[in-house]
DNA sequence: CTGAAAGCGCTTACAG
DNA sequence: CTGAAAGCGCTTACAG
């Protein structure tokens, strides 16, 4: 039921085909030196006997190593997320060594354009085989995808909000749904008052993907004409003072907020802030699961958070470079990451697969 | 930094420890026919050469074909929560198909005992290298279980809910905290009212998993002091009148309830009342997430589902299988999967990776 | 108990 | 343009 009889093998063809080995080798591959008369008896041949490749065995024989590269932010105290899809990539690493490959890895501080601009230069004169980075980082990046698109370099995106067309994957998040989702929860927990919008600037946070989300929020209450207005707040840097003061000064200047909308990872900030604070519950809805959010969703300071599996995302991109460059699979140019949501009671069993 | 240089192979160990490749190969597979002295020696000249071997060269030179065997229920237009698995199992089975595994399927329908049995006499009688199954679901599981114990024969468990002791390992979902979970976002939803506790009997259906559910919902309302009471309702059949009977029996003459929780995955059922009932909010949390039940996440009838990525549970089966039969790595004896849920705002980009 | 040789399915020089 | 042979890293008879 599954091939003809056992497995046919490049000699089946070969034999059958009347030439020799390296022959059926050169055609199969599209290799120059072949007349056309043979090529199409090859290949003829080859349907017939339904032959596929065994990629262990070619790989094996051509002993070749491959080396992926992975040029994301370094993680600090202050922003841990980037920890997550290093992770992931990682985990896919220990599994692929068997294939005798590697991962290089290329990370940069994000406040720090010098070091951008070299660790993109290293990217470049590096050997790798095929690139994981993050979304649009920097000026250089279009430089880079160039760069990458002439040598043939495969490149994924992680985190990706554009169509980028000279990637070979896209891994994509769909933020404005992200905003609706937050919006309809929101709506289960009260049905008058407000929503502050509450953007604790990052350096790396772009405009863009911020506004995407918050769209997504405006407009699930619009949809469904709900009374519930929205309002927006902007705070930048992580002084705890100024984050302090500038709340307190909303908040207690409005007793209609009943909801904070915080899109981005830094719901522990804000968390801090609501635990020491007590007075009336504030539903708080931010993004991404970091461990430091574990403390305030067990206390119920944070409700929901809407979480894009960063380690699955690193895991996936690393994975389809394997399929891409090993097994020379065709991969899906976009791949759309489900919108988790995590609460205290699921918390615990929140990995990123 | 990775190995000492270059790839050490087999014959690099041969060659420094004085002896024949063939016998590096058996102190390695721990083969019998060598004296302790040279075992020894090559264990020491491996170690020292920091020698792995290489699987795939392996796996190419034994030239084994592996067969995985699945025993899963049929999939019906009533009950087509199985078709997930097994296509988790199914896509898995496509990525492994490189490495001269195939998947043989034996499947059988959950009413019928006879032909329960008759799988399992084909799945005993088989030639297939590991089994995956799900959670006992006959008297004969046990049998089966012991005759893979004795052959050798690797078993894993999706939908599992006890710890199975001779099994490879056991994919399992947290069924008490699912409840709770359940629990929560009721608790959102509305804090004085009555949750309905709607089993609507499958016959596949365990009392105790449906129980442990069932427990976790209730425990917390009791945990945090809620004035929300529950009542269980059991219904046998899927005849549409009958349900519709039942229902507006209890529906009518309480109309404290504002919520109504569906232990199993027959939300749609209960959904398709609830759309024609008309009325006030009833808020409806159910498990899994089906085709069937889109239309009803859609349309506001279902509120949350709570799923336990059931094509991923197939997926990660049949990947566990082949790390242990095919890479001869360890495998987890106990895998959790994360509790999902599933709205209206991100229906459309779950899926079970 | 140990080793030399052939083979797994493919690729890569090399020779013609 | 085509083929014979060696080799990738390992395993499996076979011989001693």
């Amino acid at each position: 039921m599954k091939n003809s009889k056992e497995n046919v093998g490049i000699k089946d063809v070969a034999k059958l085909a009347k030439v020799a080995v390296a022959t059926v080798d050169r055609v199969i591959h599209n290799r120059a030196g072949v007349s056309k008369k043979t090529r199409d008896k090859v290949l003829k041949v080859a349907a017939e006997l339904n032959y596929t490749p065994n990629i262990m065995a070619s790989n094996l024989s051509k002993n070749k190593k491959f080396v992926f590269g992975v040029l994301l932010p370094k993680f600090s105290p202050e922003s841990t997320y980037w920890e997550l899809p290093l992770k992931g990539v990682e985990r896919a690493g220990i599994e692929l060594e068997q294939y005798s490959i590697s991962i290089e890895q290329y990370l940069y501080d994000q406040q720090d354009n010098n070091e951008i601009r070299k660790q993109i230069l290293k990217v470049i004169n590096s050997d790798i085989d095929g690139l994981i980075l993050s979304s649009k980082f920097s000026e250089e990046t279009d430089l880079l995808i160039q760069d990458c698109h002439e040598k043939h370099r495969p490149v994924i995106f992680i985190d990706s909000n554009t169509e980028e067309r000279d990637s070979l994957c896209n891994i994509q998040q769909p933020l404005y749904e992200s905003g609706q989702l937050a919006g309809q929860l929101f709506n289960y927990c009260f049905h008058v008052g407000k929503v502050l919008i509450l953007h604790l600037k990052d350096i790396m946070d772009s405009e863009a993907i911020i506004n995407e989300k918050v769209n997504g929020l405006k407009d699930f209450f619009r949809e469904i004409d709900s009374s519930v207005t929205t309002e927006k707040l902007l705070i930048v840097g992580f002084d705890t003072n100024q984050i302090n003061e500038e709340l307190d000064d909303v908040l207690n200047k409005d007793p209609d907020i009943k909801g904070i909308f915080i899109p981005n990872s830094k719901t522990d900030y804000i968390s801090k802030y609501l635990l020491n604070r007590g007075g009336s519950k504030v539903y708080l809805i931010g993004y991404d699961h970091l461990k430091e959010d574990d403390e305030y969703l067990e206390k119920g300071i944070i409700d929901f958070l809407i979480c894009q599996r960063p380690e699955e995302q690193g895991y996936k991109a690393t994975m389809k470079l394997f399929e891409y460059l090993v097994l020379r699979k065709e991969v899906e140019h976009e791949i759309i990451i489900p919108l988790d949501i995590v609460t205290r009671k699921n918390y615990k069993y929140y990995y990123n697969g």
